[in-house]
DNA sequence: TACGGTTTGCGAAACGTTTCGACAAGCCGC
DNA sequence: GCGGCTTGTCGAAACGTTTCGCAAACCGTA
């Protein structure tokens, strides 16, 4: 390892000196410093980020906060973390993962104590989070992707829901539909405080409402048997719904099967469309389900550069908050509604299979 | 920011003797260590990692370096790094997720000259991997998850493919099957540097020989086209063909579509694998497909632990390698084949669709 | 020639640790 | 009662930076 002080004796000045020239700190005599950028060069002299952190409390290191997931991590998750590590790598900060244990608060504590973070980025940000409040007394410098009920003073990227829910609900009914279905995440204990589940279904009533589209919203558990379940449930209720949208993968898929067993074709007798899920897994359906896909990367992107604005502009300037909404992605999902009793319904007795 | 200074203070010792109180470095007088201790507790001290590294040479860090993925990240690496930063946590260990620019071996060089990390984690290792002869040459520690062409000097945790694919063949083989076809990757620059295809490849050829089943491989690109237009080409060459393997997801969607349109019904007349995928996609499709599913959460803990053990015995013991079997996730596309001339083979004119 | 101002470089302190030689005190056996 | 050993504590140096007061050299102007 080649330190400043090698730097410095080969270019016979100062140590002090060789710091001015290679940071530009303070004006340094143009012949010397192309003697110092040439002895630097030489040696491959890389600055120490431990010396340099110690003294000017500056790490580029930025903290990226998850829970260890309940149920395996998703894909959107991981576009999350690796959105962010790029912006952070393109301003030359770096991005360290931390899964946080049963106590967030006290992970966050013992890791902001370290005095290696400059910044933390909260991930899987619940409508009332303790980690916020912590990191707001502490006066520790973050941003979330998500956000909370009241974000006011926090700078955040997240879905722009309102406007998500708006295209999706445009997209169906430009295409003749009158009456549009969503299936939620149950409301349990988790998505009880989930901002994403709390909001896309707020945002879908409110959507159809001013669009003048009918509405039915119900939940169901993240499995096909729910899904399934769910969707006889609302046939029933609602034998006339001829467009569903669904928030879950695995519900989508007990949705196609019930929605087959009882001879609906899609998109001939359903629109179904696959929300907050990604293209990719999209097309591992038959047919291809049309997706409102999240912009997970560029929230990840997001968060970390408002991070890194934040603690370069020392100063407090107010929060930034950026929403984006999802991309529609129209698959072959997507049709026009049936003619009134052009569906052919017949009924199938499943219990037997 | 309490410092040992603070607690040296109200513990009315010296500096020292709290950091050798609390490292447990040097003995200390119980009674002495019992009053540290509490100065500690009471200040909510914390110790400074910058500090601790600048003179110890040990940060705790790890970097996982990954390539920005060509294809968008899947689950799968996904689980590599959630567990790699899992096991790393839970030896106190962090993880830098560190994505990699157009130039690997700058980025690794720039990486570690910071002072920054005690090691490296690689991902999506080739068969032939630059980074490893760097890492070699400067003497950093690293593990691999994946390994190279000759890795007996390197720590690594990789899929045990031949495993792997004896378990796949055994599977197929008592349901009764006779001949086993597999669609690998396309043989394109990028995969022709792939451990997990060429492994994967060679490894099912080998089993298929030792059961004694007829094994036919071709390759196809990653879309649902290329899995259709595979899927037809195997069935005009090889119409007693009766399971397949398959490693691509979209590869599968296609395989499944022209399956239908011929009149194929899975698993009654072909049994369809899907290989080095995890079951959560698997369960997408209809119906849910058999499934070889990667170790990845275990692979990247194993390579976290490695590296660790690694570090801290600085002593240079023998690489560790660990070879783990994927998951066989027994799903409803698995099934006896048919009986000859049971299927019932149609010809359909897909062209005009 | 003298003088204020500017340019340029130097040296030392500081950041919060770990490490290690020095040393004081207490205890042992003879 | 004295040398040698053990035990417990201290102080200082070192890690590689940044920062800042200061001084030397140089400029133009009076």
């Amino acid at each position: 390892m080649t330190s400043l002080r090698d730097v410095a004796e080969r270019a016979q000045v100062a140590i002090s000196t060789v710091s001015a020239a290679l940071n530009g700190t303070r004006p340094v005599a143009a012949e010397t410093k192309r003697r110092i950028e040439l002895a630097a060069a030489e040696l491959g002299y890389r600055p120490n980020l431990l010396a340099r952190g110690l003294v000017s409390k500056r790490t580029r290191i930025l903290a990226l906060l998850y829970p260890t997931p309940h149920s395996g991590f998703g894909l959107t998750e991981m576009q999350f973390a690796t959105g962010a590590a790029e912006a952070a790598g393109e301003q030359g900060y770096h991005l360290l993962l931390s899964p946080e244990n049963a106590d967030p608060v006290e992970e966050l504590r013992y890791l902001t104590g370290l005095g290696l973070i400059d910044g933390v980025l909260l991930m899987e940000v619940r409508l009332d989070d303790e980690r916020t409040e912590f990191l707001m007394e502490a006066g520790i410098p973050f941003s979330m992707i998500g956000r909370t009920r009241n974000p006011e003073a926090i700078s955040y990227a997240d879905i722009d829901f309102t406007q998500t829910a708006q295209n999706a609900v445009a997209h169906v009914a430009a295409l003749g539909h009158r009456k549009l279905a969503f299936f939620n995440h149950s409301p349990d204990a988790y998505s009880a405080q989930y901002g994403p589940t709390i909001r896309t279904g707020e945002e879908f009533a409110a959507a159809t409402r001013r669009a003048g589209v009918e509405y039915v919203g119900d939940f169901c558990a993240d499995s096909a048997e729910e899904g399934r379940e769910a969707f006889d449930r609302l046939v029933a209720e609602h034998p006339d719904v001829t467009a569903l949208a669904v928030i879950s993968d695995p519900a989508a898929v007990g949705v196609i099967a019930a929605a087959a067993a009882r001879g609906w074709r899609i998109p001939q007798d359903l629109t179904l469309i696959l929300v907050l899920s990604s293209a990719r897994v999209a097309e591992m359906f038959h047919p291809r389900l049309t997706t409102l896909e999240p912009p997970s990367g560029e929230l990840g992107r997001l968060g970390a550069r408002m991070l890194i604005d934040r603690l370069q502009a020392d100063g407090d300037d107010p929060p930034q908050q950026r929403l984006v909404p999802c991309r529609l992605v129209v698959g072959d999902s997507s049709g026009p509604p049936p003619a009134p009793g052009e569906r052919d319904d017949r009924t199938i007795d499943r219990t037997g299979t």
